[in-house]
Order: structure tokens, then sequence, then C-alpha cells
DNA sequence: ACAAAACCTTAACTTACATCAACGATAATT
DNA sequence: AATTATCGTTGATGTAAGTTAAGGTTTTGT
């Protein structure tokens, strides 16, 4: 797959949401720039500045947060047509508090900042679905931080499986712990207990 | 305190992130409707459409969620200056999961969706303005999750003490309890043992 | 092809917080 | 002022998930 075929991937992407000319179609294609993954390879790492938000055009990333007592805790998984990025410091420019880490061979489109709030101000329309995007992030993580509070760690998997059916089959099952906030001894346990 | 008095809170609150001619002042308050609230009286309902976001001039209100036990987790609090709504309800038009309640005596700027949209169309800069409210909304979220998935309720205590001093003196501790995700009797407990 | 990582499972033990129950102190309502 | 809710505390007991440790399997890199 060539570049070209990566970018009309985003750019269908946004075209199935909002309308767009020719001209923008070449001024999105030409600021986000096409970054090749090998697995374990990061997207952005904790603790530095995260100057990159991604549209994932394939493969897998995780983000995830490590705590002080150095555990890891994986925020959300990427996949194909996602966007991942730590918005905090990708728009403050404070290091990062997040880090993304491809999970197998992955690709992504890559925009900085400055690329970003250039397009915003060449292509309004934009900015508006960027907000609706970004919406659309804040009730998803509502909804994922009112399950955690108020489900257990058997009906918060029950809810990943139900909503990411296939999911077990692209991601490691510590990672699934990581996600549903649990050690993986605790998650092996729990699929030995459901299946009796 | 009078409308206009209230109404000018919100006009400076926003003056003091974009610039507004007086016309656009104007659109703002016209917009806006004042509403009082008593003591345990709703601003939104959980389970209905949420056709209300708030600016909160005065007073305080509780945002939670009721899971399926019948149990309530408190998602945030909404102080004087702080916004208040169902993003998620607000913009699809769908049932609210949330609801929100004045803790006390309060008073708050309400609009609804359809003159939201028409203020943006009249305002450019103000949907840049609630495109960076939301993604503020979206980082103090991740922050709170992230805390909740890392930390113990000892650790959360310590963390809203910190960052709202005097928020012991607001709102009941049972609510501080909800908003930490654990039961009254533990927070009681565990204040026993900070103490020592 | 082999060694080294990474990953998964099981078991015994520990811990943070929930649950259930009872009681005193405030605050709201008539 | 009296009555009723609401709120905070304490104690005994229960439980989901963490911790530690070990062994087996699969995947990865050279």
């Amino acid at each position: 797959m060539n570049e070209t075929a990566y970018k009309n991937q985003l750019i269908e992407y946004i075209s199935a949401r909002i309308e767009l000319t020719q001209k923008e179609r070449e001024l999105i294609a030409n600021a986000y720039s096409v970054q090749k993954f090998k697995k374990k390879q990061f997207l952005f790492e904790q603790g530095k500045i995260c100057i990159s938000e991604a549209f994932v055009v394939a493969g897998t990333f995780r983000i995830y947060y490590v705590d002080s007592k150095g555990l890891e805790h994986v925020l959300y998984f990427a996949f194909k047509d996602w966007w991942a990025g730590d918005i905090a410091s990708f728009n403050s420019g404070e290091p990062s508090g997040l880090a993304a880490q491809a999970l197998e061979e992955s690709v992504a489109l890559v925009i900085d900042p400055i690329k970003k709030e250039a397009l915003f101000n060449k292509i309004p329309a934009l900015e508006r679905l960027f907000r609706i995007i970004t919406q659309k992030h804040l009730t998803v993580l509502q909804k994922r931080f009112l399950l955690t509070v108020s489900a257990n760690a058997a009906e918060r998997y029950d809810e990943l499986i139900k909503r990411s059916p296939g999911i077990e089959q692209l991601v490691p099952q510590h990672q699934i712990a990581s996600y549903l906030g649990i050690l993986p001894e605790s998650l092996s346990r729990m699929k030995k207990q459901l299946l009796t």
C-alpha cells in the first residue's frame, strides 16, 4: 500500500463527515505525513512533549499511563480509523502524561499542532469536525469512567467483549487486563470462573 | 443580585478568553436565561433528554450517575463559574445518562442546543472557545480516570483536598465519598485513620 | 535451530474496601 | 418546639482483586 492510499483513507473518513472541495482534500493530504511503526515502537512517550496527533490507518496502538508505582494502565486501544494522541500535551506543549506504543506493525497519519492550527484556519468546517470528535471522545471516556466505578471486573470484561468483539485476537490478554484495571492473574482467574 | 448582574458574570468569563464586540455581548446575554434552583432541585434528570447546558453563577450542583444497582456515583461538582451539562444528551438528543441536582440554593445561566448552535453561527470565535473548553474537560476527566485506576481512596482524597481546598465546607461528606468512589462509611473510617 | 523473552495459568495468602447493622448528632419540616 | 429526615460514626464480617511465587507455553530474535 502506498502513501496516497493511506492518505485517501483519512480523506474518506473526513469527507464522510463534512463536505470537502478538491483543494481542501489536497490541503489535508499535504498536512499529514505517513509514519510506519514496528512492534513496540512509540508514537509518543510519557514525559516528553507530544507533538503528534495520529489517525491510525493500519495496525493497533495502546495508549497508556505509567503510575508512580511503575504500574501501566491502558487508557484505550487505537485501531484502524481511530485517533491517537494526548490532547493535553498536544495543545499545551506540556510533557505528556501518556505513551502510545504500536502493538504490531502499524501505520499512522501524523500531524503536529502548528500544521493542525493552520489547517483549521484554512478549513473552518474542520475545526467544527474536531470539536465534535472531541465531544465524542469525552462521552466515550465518561461512559468508561462510570462503568469503571459502578461495575466489577467481570461486568467490565463483558462490556468490552460486547463492544469490541474480536479484541482478544488483536490484543494480548495482559493488555486487556490492564485496560480493565486488573492484573493479568485476576483476568486469568476470572475467565476460568466464567466458564463454569 | 439581578439578572443582568448574573449575565455579566458569563460575559466576563467569555471575554476573558476571546474578544467580544458590544453586539456579541448582547447576543450572548439574550441567548442564555437565568434559572434559580432550590436545594435538591434538578437542572436535568437521568433518563430524560438534557436540553440544558448551564453556567453556574451561584451555588453548587452535583452531576451524578445512578447505576443499575441503584447506587449513585458523583461524576463532578459544578461550582461558581463552572459548566454543567451532559454533552452526550445535549448534542444527540438521546436520554441523559446523568442527573444534575442543586446541593444548595443555586443560580445558573441556561441555554438549549438550538440557541447554542445559532450563537455559534453568529460568533465563530465562540465555537472555538467551546472546542477548547471541551478539550479541557476531556483532559480533566482523563486525569480523574487515571487517578481512579492507579491510586487508592486515601490518595484520591488527598488529591481532591489539594485541588479543591474548602470543598469539605461546601459539600456533605457522603457526596465526597461518592465522588471518590467509596462508601460514606469507608471515608469516615479513612479520615479517622489519617489523624493518627 | 536455539536461546531468550514474553506471555499465560494456577495456587496460597493478603488487603482495601463493601456490606450489614446499630446509634448519636445535625438539620429540615410541620 | 416537636418530629422526622438526613448525616456521620463505629464495629463485625464478607469479598473482589492484589500480591507473591512458581511452572509451562508460545513468540521473538540471532
